[in-house]
DNA sequence: GGATGTGAATGTCTTCACAGCT
DNA sequence: AGCTGTGAAGACATTCACATCC
């Protein structure tokens, strides 16, 4: 299949969540039209991302919610779950670890690790924080599916580097660093400073 | 001006990034092929991202770093600081609130609300969570310049309504919800899933 | 000589508009 | 008649390549 832009993507998982919301609502089919005005897009937007993967809707009717949603959710593949661990246990790591949130759509943090001696230990929902110079130990075996790095950027790297040795092939990486990463390793890049730069320049301009 | 793409701002933003950590290391010029060897772009991409604003370097030299950071704090509206709420004192909120970064770029967390009476009179670093129905109240005479939204989806809109009502004209979205605002309002979406979704798709695609 | 700044070319994404199916 | 699916057109973003200037 013809690589998709990250932008189609996003959209799609957007898609999705609407998709639950009308299931929600009791609401059995839907059109293109009806899905692009609850996010923020068009019509052929909708119909093009769609047909990208196939066709899915019917002519005159639109398309089935249920059938749908369960189309995107393979597409996106989400279905199966994923284990992840979550690397560094300061504000922004705890808060990922006991975010719900994720287990509901199939994303289950099994590991949170950090290096501070004080953190070792500290349970969140049943969750020991454990000693990242364990790292290979634990996870020799079974690693994580996806690695979240919520440490200083100073760390991120060498952490990253360990996480790929031990098969890691999708990173969400919060440290403000460019990581350097075998070409089949996705990261995706999640820095709070370039959204609040992007509001300021907004506000300034606009 | 001429209206400038948001991939170019995200861009600028991180070239800031990296003059900055050129000025710790006593780097006085840097060129167009250094800057992008350091992020993830072209050379080229850097000279056209520029040049979109003017010509901030110099041929056979490159672009001295103090110089092309104070034009691009300057473009990105970082002269001056910004004072910011935080609407939602859960996990999300609580770590936005006591999260240093912001600070050190001009971000001021200056208030915290929340509905939930427990977490009435929380105070991190001395900032007090305070009711959010006193929220008209307290900042009806000066409010914040950018709201960050980090409460359950439900209530997402109408706290944006009256955010909006009080005068914010930037929103830094956590709420997992399509807001709607006036088209002189900039709002930023952040949202876990989606990333986590993008990561999912790139592991069982690419 | 060396690196910028920038039109032109290329590539990618979005929107249009309508044929085609239900 | 209604709404999808999709080529074609248009808008936008990136890359190329080189004249220009320090």
């Amino acid at each position: 299949m013809r690589r998709i832009a990250e932008s189609t993507i996003r959209r799609l998982s957007l898609y999705l969540r609407f998709l639950e919301e009308f299931e929600e609502e009791g609401t059995a089919t839907v059109s293109s039209e009806e899905l692009a005005g609850r996010g923020a897009t068009t019509a052929a937007q909708v119909r093009k991302d769609l047909s990208l993967f196939g066709s899915f809707g019917k002519r005159g009717m639109g398309y089935r919610v249920h059938e749908l949603a369960t189309k995107l959710r393979d597409i996106l593949g989400l279905g199966r779950t994923y284990d992840v661990a979550v690397i560094g246990a300061g504000k922004v790591g705890s808060a990922l670890a006991q975010y719900g949130g994720f287990a509901a759509r199939g994303f289950h943090v099994r590991w949170v690790y950090d290096a501070d001696p004080a953190k070792l230990g500290l349970a969140w929902d049943g969750l020991r924080v454990r000693d990242v110079s364990r790292m290979e130990d634990d996870l020799h075996d079974h690693g994580p599916d996806i690695a979240i790095l919520a440490t200083p950027g100073d760390v991120a790297q060498s952490l990253a580097d360990r996480l790929v040795s031990l098969g890691v092939r999708a990173i969400l990486n919060f440290a403000p660093v460019q990581l350097a990463v075998p070409a089949d390793v996705a990261v995706k890049n999640v820095n709070m400073a370039i959204e609040l730069e992007t509001l300021s320049y907004a506000l300034r301009h606009g």
